[in-house]
DNA sequence: TCTTTGTTTAACAAAAATGTCAAACATTAA
DNA sequence: TTAATGTTTGACATTTTTGTTAAACAAAGA
C-alpha cells in the first residue's frame, strides 16, 4: 500500500484510497477527496479527467491487490501450512490498514452492472482451491467443497473487520479491547481452520 | 421483513430497504427510490421530510431487526445446540433475502460520526456471551474467548451472502451454482462451530 | 531571455439531487 | 352537497456535485 509521494496525481488516488478503503466514506465527493490531499479539486479532473474515471481506477487496483495476495502466498515452494500462515498474515495486516476494501469493490460493482464482475477470471484462486482439495485428501484438514473452505477463512479473516463499528456497538468494547482481539485473530483463525488433531 | 400494502408510507420504506438490502445500491437517490416504489417524489418528503430522516428511519429499523435475532433466539427454554440451529436458521433466511443490510449500516455509521454507534448498548447479547461461556465450561464446544466465538459465527453466516458478488469473480461460479453452495452453508457453519466429537 | 511544456488555480457552466409550494384530487363526516 | 382532512401531483427553487475553461505559474531547454 504504497503513500509516497510520486507526484500529485498518486497522492490524489492515494487520498482517495485511505477515505473508501480505510475510513469507509464510501460516499466521499470529489471535493472531499481534494480536500483530504490538500489540492485543488480541478486537478482531480486534470489527472483523471472525471470521478468516474478515477473510481475505476481505483476499483481496477483494488482487485489486483487482492489477486496480489492470492498469487504471493500461492507461489514458491512452501508447505500449505505456511502457504496458509503467510496468507493469512498479510492478507489480516492489510485488511485491518484497509478495512473497508472489499465493501467499497462490493458497492461499486452493484453500483452498475453486475455483469461486469463475471468478466474477471482469475488464475490463482485455481491453484489454491487444488491445493485445498489435496490437503483433505491427506487428512490434514477437514473435508468440504474447497470452495467452502476457501469461504470460511476468508470470511474469519474479514468480516470482523468489516464490521468491527457494528460488533463494537453489539459486544459493547472499546476500540482498544477490538484491536487487541483483531490481533489475536491471526493465531486464532489459523487453529480453526488448520486444526491440531 | 413486512412488504405489504400498508399505505404509501410503509411502501416507501419497504421500497427503500429493497433496494439498499437486496440490491446493495447504497448511492441510491430518492428519485431512485420513488421510482422503484411507483410514485411521485414528493412524497418522499410528504412523509418522510427529507432524506437524511428516511435514512434514518430505516437504519434504526434494521439495528432492531438485527437485534431481534438474538432476542427470539435466545429467549425460551431451549438448550444452547438448539438456540444456536434457530440462530443460524433465522439469520441465514433473513441475510439471504437481504445480503446487504449489515453493509448499509456499516457504511451510514462511517458517513457521521463513528461515535454514534458507540451509544447502542445491546442487552440481548449478554446472555449469548454467558451461555457460550458455559457451552465452553462443559466441553461441548471449543475454548476461546466468547466474543470470538459470537464474531466467527456471524462472520461464516454474513461474510459470503455479503461479497457474493466478489465471490463468484474469484471463484468463478455462476449464480445458480453460488445459491446451492450458500443453501448448504446452513449445515456446515453448525458443524464447524459445534462440532460432533 | 524566450519559448515550450506541463501544472495549478479561480471563475464559471452544467448537471444532478434535494427540498418547497400551491393547486388538484380523493375520501369521509356533517 | 359541502366542508374538512389528508394525499398526490407538477412546477419551481435551492443546494450540491461534477465538469470546463482560460489564465497564472513554474521548470527546463533552445
Amino acid at each position: 500500500m504504497p503513500v509516497k509521494d510520486k507526484g500529485t496525481e498518486q497522492l490524489i488516488k492515494d487520498t482517495a484510497k485511505k477515505i473508501f478503503f480505510a475510513d469507509g466514506k464510501l460516499h466521499a465527493t470529489t471535493q472531499d477527496i481534494a480536500d483530504a490531499a490538500g489540492v485543488n479539486r480541478t486537478l482531480v479532473h486534470y489527472y483523471f479527467r472525471s470521478r468516474k474515471l478515477l473510481f475505476e481506477q481505483v476499483t481496477e487496483e483494488a482487485m489486483n491487490e487482492l489477486r496480489q495476495i492470492m498469487s504471493d502466498a500461492f507461489t514458491g515452494k512452501l508447505t500449505f501450512k505456511e502457504k496458509l500462515k503467510k496468507l493469512i498474515n498479510v492478507f489480516m495486516d492489510q485488511t485491518m490498514a484497509y478495512p473497508y476494501r472489499e465493501l467499497f469493490l462490493i458497492t461499486e460493482t452493484n453500483r452498475y452492472n453486475q455483469a461486469h464482475a463475471d468478466e474477471v477470471h482469475d488464475t490463482h484462486t485455481k491453484p489454491f482451491l487444488a491445493e485445498i482439495k489435496e490437503e483433505m485428501d491427506k487428512g490434514n484438514i477437514q473435508t468440504m467443497d474447497p470452495r467452502h473452505y476457501m469461504m470460511n477463512l476468508f470470511a474469519l479473516m474479514a468480516y470482523p473487520l468489516l464490521s468491527a463499528n457494528l460488533s463494537k456497538s453489539f459486544l459493547k468494547i472499546s476500540d482498544q479491547e477490538y484491536h487487541k482481539l483483531m490481533k489475536q485473530r491471526k493465531q486464532l483463525i489459523f487453529d480453526m481452520i488448520y486444526p491440531t488433531k
